[in-house]
DNA sequence: TAAACTAGTTTATATTATAAACTTAATTAC
DNA sequence: GTAATTAAGTTTATAATATAAACTAGTTTA
């Protein structure tokens, strides 16, 4: 039987945003949000829930004068998504 | 940017049944039932999303007392579980 | 100082996934 | 032979999700 996807990852907006941390150091709201195309409203959702699960850590902090909102993935999240690609690869390598 | 990912395959579920379908020529519903471990209502939704977008196609008989439903993958579907495997790879490394 | 902009959050809505309840017919038990 | 049980699905109800709209709070510009 195929293995559970980690429904916490396996969601298109936060598997971008995961995809974009586990690329770099750290990456701000407001490149996360250039790089998905999505709306503030639904990228502060999601930040959200991967920070309440222990995927990644948000620091707030003050730019020059407006708020800056940075986030960077975990071990927890770097885990978390390396056994979701795993999983996944079950499903997709049973068909080459 | 990230590509989207055809929300009708991005469902565990109806990804586990396209990935049976992909692999055999055809699969009974009860095939499915028991390689997916999920509920008859739940599969006989899915499917039937599957085969309103096209992807599938349902031959409906009668076995030697009980009603039959087939399943097997169309070439749209194939093509779009490609498709969606190639966005896929977009946003994880597969070769891992 | 009023209008417009920046950076977010909260709330409402629409969609989805899933299981529970229901249907229809066949088999078995009494 | 009919009552209970099982088989194979479908339909409906509910819970969870994704997403956008509306809102908040502070900043810059005209």
């Amino acid at each position: 039987m195929l293995p559970d996807l980690d429904p916490l990852l396996h969601s298109q907006l936060r598997l971008q945003i995961i995809t974009i941390l586990v690329g770099v150091q750290s990456a701000d709201f407001n490149h996360i949000m250039e790089s998905t195309g999505a709306t503030r409203g639904n990228i502060s959702v999601q930040l959200k829930k991967l920070s309440d699960a222990g995927y990644i850590t948000i620091t707030k902090s003050f730019g020059k004068s407006y708020p800056v909102t940075n986030c960077e993935i975990s071990n927890k999240g770097r885990l978390a998504f390396e056994k979701y690609v795993e999983a996944l690869s079950k499903y997709i390598n049973l068909n080459k």
